[in-house]
RNA sequence: GGGCCCGUAGCUCAGCUCGGUAGAGCAUCUGGCUUUUAACCAGGUGGUCGUGGGUUCGAUUCCCACUGGGCCCGCCA
């Protein structure tokens, strides 16, 4: 049913007339929007093109295909009298769907069209495929996530958006390695899972007696201890697992990239941080401000400081850096709350999203976070209730994470104590006891600022997107019963 | 985990309120047309109406369950 007889018969008759409709390789000379970008350079030349056939117009003597390659689309104007034998022949088994070559001279139709005027026609490739129609396209979300090549055929700013998403991950990547930063691999599969609470997926490994291993939650244990062997500036771009629900900016495999640099604190990250998103920014879009739904986001540095401890007193009146056991209870349903289990953590994050986040659309370093949110992050100076951490905020989502990270090898081992009591106690997000990199620590880490960059939302702001599916090229779905049409079967 | 909405042809949708076994456009097929671009003109093909059950003489339509998706809320980045 979804494939089309007389598609099979048009790829009998290319094969009965000598011509292979799946052939090995074409040569390819230009590109749609180069020669439409130049072309008065172009113009009378002859080029050769391939891509796909999304749109065909016979009338008798002369067809015209819309032919789309990864850049765009651009017209060819076929006429029979042009075209040598096999030509006509692929032409007449040519249909919407169909990856064409298309060798001819640069030329404009009658009506003004820049065109490509065929003198050949090679099949590259014989969909046996019907393509969504060409008013519409592909919009429902489902079908354009679990199909997302006819997604692209149809929806060639979706291409553009995962361009932009490589492009940050090549810019943080570039300005990592201009710092001197050395990219690593680290496990995905682990033994222990660490470095932020999360719940984890678990696997087994067979040849191991059927160990149950961890995959990943955080790369960060991994790259501390390639600082305390002496590497001084490391990064990993790491897909991350959380065995947790997706919503618009959450999804249970993400990316970010982590990098460790020795000897600074987490206002050289601020600075760096600043430095990589305007520049981006003006280098992709060609100015410090962009439009992300409606609203104006304004990448000039310096970014916005909100001392959110501070900030959140004087409107809440309530200091977070020290709320007693006996109040969070009170919090929780003075402020309307709803947590369950109101802890330290979970009502000043929830305090936070009441009552700051909102106010984060412009990039903004949200700073000093209470030392109980922050088990891996050393005091701040001058204040010993609050932690060196700062969370970037970009169109009110955190984008970046980075803390002047804790050294003291026995204040850590406290830390560590402290979670593993939560996690008795039944707080299932809690990491297990890392004896390994304690003892790791336990030689000494240099004094070191750590940052996690989200790859994810960022593209996201890029994009002008609101779902992180968007820019996910295949997101998790729940399986469906394979349907026997799809199968390849006639 | 809770709430709301949705699933009909390859695609985009109508029909369901008020039950009588389906309709449009595009795609596809046949014919016509040598400058179209949502080409046009004429004719044709194509659907176990998400799945299962119930009510009914009869269900795409009403009811229930399940399943897949979307949005919002709760939780992690």
């Amino acid at each position: 049913m979804a494939i089309d007889n007389a598609k099979l018969e048009s790829i009998e008759a290319l094969r009965k007339a000598g011509i292979e409709p799946y052939p090995y390789s074409y040569h390819v000379t230009t590109h749609a929007k180069e020669i439409k970008d130049n072309f008065s350079e172009f113009e009378g030349k002859e080029v050769s093109i391939a891509g796909r056939a999304m749109q065909l117009r016979q009338m008798g003597g002369i067809t015209f295909i819309d032919v789309q390659d990864r850049s765009g689309k651009i017209q060819s104007l076929i006429r029979n009298n042009d075209l040598d034998q096999k030509s006509l022949i692929v032409l007449a088994n040519a249909s919407i769907g169909d990856t064409l070559g298309v060798r001819g001279i640069v030329m404009k139709s009658k009506r003004g069209e820049m065109s490509v005027g065929a003198r050949e026609l090679t099949m590259l490739s014989k969909t046996l495929r019907t393509l969504p129609n060409k008013w519409q396209g592909l919009t429902d979300t489902e079908a354009r996530y679990r199909s997302r090549h006819v997604d692209l055929m149809m929806n060639q700013e979706v291409l553009r958006t995962f361009e932009i998403r490589a492009k940050f991950m090549h810019h943080v990547r570039d300005i990592l390695d201009s710092r001197g930063g050395i990219e690593v691999e680290t496990p995905i599969l682990q033994d222990l899972y660490g470095g932020a609470s999360a719940k984890p997926f678990t696997t087994t490994y067979h040849t191991l007696d059927d160990k149950q291993m961890f995959l990943r939650i955080s790369d960060e244990l991994y790259l501390k201890r390639l600082i305390i062997g002496g590497a001084e500036r490391v990064y990993e771009v790491s897909k991350d697992f959380r065995n947790e629900d997706a919503d618009s900016v959450h999804n249970p495999e993400f990316t970010q990239i982590e990098y460790y640099e020795a000897y600074s604190d987490y206002e050289t990250f601020m600075k760096m941080m600043e430095d990589m998103l305007s520049s981006f920014v003006l280098k992709t879009f060609g100015s410090l401000k962009i439009d992300y739904q409606g609203e104006t986001i304004d990448f000039t540095p310096p970014f916005a400081r909100m001392y959110w401890v501070d900030e959140l007193k004087n409107i809440s009146g309530i200091d977070v850096s020290s709320i007693s056991d006996e109040d969070l209870k009170r919090i929780n349903e003075a402020e309307k709350l709803g947590l369950k289990h109101p802890d330290r953590y979970h009502v000043a994050d929830s305090l936070f999203d009441k009552y700051l986040k909102g106010k984060t659309l412009q990039p903004t370093f949200v700073l000093d976070f209470p030392t109980y949110m922050c088990p891996l992050t050393k005091a701040k100076r001058g204040n010993s209730m609050l932690a060196e951490r700062f969370e970037l905020y970009v169109a009110k989502m955190e984008v970046a994470n980075s803390y002047s990270e804790l050294t003291d090898p026995l204040y850590q081992r406290k830390m560590f104590e402290e979670q593993e009591r939560e996690r008795k106690k039944g707080d299932d997000e809690a990491p297990p006891f890392d004896e390994e990199f304690l003892s790791a620590i336990e030689y000494g880490m240099p004094p070191t600022a750590g940052i996690g960059i989200s790859i994810d939302r960022p593209a996201m702001v890029f994009t002008n997107q609101t779902s992180i599916k968007e820019v996910i090229l295949f997101p998790p779905m729940k399986s469906i019963p394979l349907d026997e049409d799809s199968s390849g079967k006639k």
